[in-house]
DNA sequence: CCACTTGTCCCCACTTTTCCCCACCGTTGT
DNA sequence: ACAACGGTGGGGAAAAGTGGGGACAAGTGG
């Protein structure tokens, strides 16, 4: 169970601290990809294999499901945390999300997101504006 | 499990480099073959197997299943990797992917995809613009 | 049947990148 | 105040990618 916000540097090498907390999760290793709204999503493995199983049972026949396959998998990269209990961003991953010194790990109870701290902000003033509005309209769903 | 996006060179002699990280998998044997869409799709053996059954099955009085089948079947290729851990792609497939002097080598979970860059950035254009779209309309068959 | 040409494969060497390890520093909690 | 833990930074060893030379085998023509 992933919870909380930490703000961590990215070194030179594009090395990126997970939070002490959260290791431990993450021991099987991890698959670090694209996440919506321009952030990165890091699984662990046990939660990542059923994702990934349910993408490559597509129609192979569906143009459409071919590129959406390709998408997945091509920009998906599959780490273990280093001894000091970080990941490496690969240099694509870090564009696509627009990290550069500064990243923040945020937990989401199943899975970890990455953000830079602009795209971040952006997305908290979305919810303190108009949160409420958008949890009634989420009522239905729960 | 393949994952990832690798872009390597294709020698003068026409081999290409498989990444490291995926040369386990393919130790027991290859085979390469025409993809869909203009690419080349590489089976670990352990995967091509059913996967010929399958084609092998198709009812021999459909027209379009005989032209599948020799399609898949006259331009496979069985190797092994060499000593480097590269394969040797034939001509006719380097010319039927438009394959040249540099070749992306794509993990499919299951399978590998190999494109010429050129082919690949037209997928990604296409995803860019209606990624969104496609990844909700296949959100139904998930 | 033999010589020659062509293409394949194996091996070695070089360059670049990756990753592993160690050391430092700040913060937290005792 | 001190110890321990978590985060940050960098140097060096090992591996990966690339390129080319030479041996071997197969196919072709005389």
């Amino acid at each position: 169970m992933f919870l909380g916000r930490f703000a961590h540097a990215l070194d030179a090498k594009g090395r990126l601290a997970v939070p002490a907390r959260f290791r431990e999760a993450l021991a099987e290793g991890v698959v670090l990809t694209r996440g919506i709204d321009r952030c990165l999503s890091l699984y662990p493995m046990a939660a990542w294999r059923p994702l990934a199983e349910k993408v490559s049972a597509l129609p192979i026949t569906d143009p459409d499901a071919r590129n959406f396959r390709r998408m997945v998998f091509a920009e998906a990269t599959d780490l273990d945390l280093d001894g000091q209990g970080r990941i490496l961003v690969p240099p694509e991953l870090r564009r696509y999300a627009g990290l550069e010194r500064e990243a923040l790990v945020v937990g989401m109870d199943t899975a970890i997101e990455i953000w830079s701290p602009e795209r971040w902000q952006a997305v908290e003033e979305v919810m303190e504006a108009d949160g409420a509005e958008i949890a009634q309209r989420l009522a239905s769903l729960i």
